[in-house]
DNA sequence: CGCCATTTGTACGTATGTATT
DNA sequence: CAATACATACGTACAAATGGC
């Protein structure tokens, strides 16, 4: 009743095990695939499929021609999983997107006052700046204007302690920018708009104006969750 | 500089391609290993890799002897990475299970009102009979315990039309209960007051006492963070 | 019940491409 | 450039599981 521990489960376990038992950091060499295999006593076959496997979580990195590493343990495999499931949808599309935002939108909002409260005059600065990068690239960049606003939400939340909020944070953010261009009616974005809100958001921040924050920020979100709610019920928007 | 389209990513590709164009649905079959090999043109070695890669984002789901399938597109490869996090750091070792609890309550603090907003009485009721049940199984049936406070938390969040975040916060609640266990210091749970600390959200719920709601997960979450914090520094707590 | 077809899982061998030295 | 080490890819064979006859 013990369940069948199939042998590439049970190759992932022991190469996990080794990654823990060894305090192995990010970056750290792992034993090549032929060294796995003696060590294990499992075929190329099996090593392979589990290394494949925890590359997909972002425990392993491959490089090929150089070895095998510990990874980054990103959130890369959520961002896949979320990116196809809201490409996947056949009528909810719109709902996936709008449940991201929402999610973004309720972290940043919940993480105000911290935000407030860890913000340096720096880190004031740098975002003014990434809002100014913002302007000079314009209509004609929309590549680095999307840059350029990931790299903002991306500093706003850099400085907290709580390193997980952040990186939860960027991973909706690259959701939407992957599942978004492929749908239609979104693609529509106001950089005017954009721009104004986040220098909103930084001029409340920097007035430690705990209130106004959330205001911009809830100011923010606001048009994208209208459009995507407007989209979703057919003719629902103006 | 276009990159290198390896294979597999090629192949990946093809069979995320093959689930969208065809809108199919978590449970519809997929083409067998074989007729996919001769579908794209590539070894069953490439075929197995690619699906083993989408199998762990939960993308597609093989049964053993049966065929495969699209798969429920869960947040699985989530908790799968965080747990693993949370097992690797060497000396912050409660650091990721303490910003995780801290997400939690973010995500549960920020949804309040909506879900004040949402419960029905029968949703009430039932969150009462899972503090009940939670009493009755008591100290002896930790296990039990354990999954009743994960339902409680299921059942707070299940009505609200954002099914994600219901499915984030739970997706949290296992990476803790996966962790937890493996560390030293924090197994020791007050069942007594985590059943009034559920019994006084309820309340609060009941009463649609929404800053009362708000203080209820608060202190409820609350000794769970200081415990957290407490091991981090050695010393550091009582 | 056993048998068989289908499908996935495991293993081994070999050739090729690629990055490092 | 050559040698080395590694990952990538293919092909084949057999094992194990599932479901239907």
């Amino acid at each position: 009743m013990a369940a069948r521990p199939s042998l590439r489960q049970e190759v992932t376990e022991a190469i996990k095990s080794y990654i823990l038992d060894n305090q192995l950091e990010p970056g750290d060499p792992l034993p090549s695939e032929a060294e796995l295999c003696a060590a294990l006593g499992a075929s190329r076959s099996s090593i392979r499929e589990a290394v494949k496997t925890l590359a997909v979580l972002d425990i392993v990195e491959v490089r090929r021609g150089h070895g095998t590493y510990v990874g980054r343990l990103s959130l890369s495999a959520l961002v896949e999983g979320l990116a196809f499931r809201g490409l996947l949808s056949p009528k909810d599309d719109f709902r996936t997107l709008s449940e991201l935002v929402e999610v973004r939108e309720l972290i940043e909002r919940g993480m105000a006052e911290r935000i407030l409260a860890t913000l340096s005059p720096a880190d004031l600065d740098a975002l003014d700046a990434l809002v100014d990068d913002m302007g000079r690239r314009g209509a004609h960049d929309g590549e680095g204007f999307a840059g350029c606003d990931r790299a903002f939400h991306e500093r706003l939340m850099e400085p907290l302690d709580n390193k997980l909020v952040g990186q939860l944070s960027l991973a909706f953010w690259d959701v939407y920018a992957l599942v978004a261009p492929q749908l239609q009616g979104i693609s529509a974005k106001d950089e005017a708009d954009t721009i104004a809100d986040h220098r909103a958001i930084v001029r409340a921040a920097r007035e430690g104006d705990a209130d106004g924050f959330v205001r911009a920020i809830a100011g923010h979100y606001a048009p994208v969750r209208r459009r995507l709610a407007a989209v979703r019920v057919p003719g629902g928007g103006e």
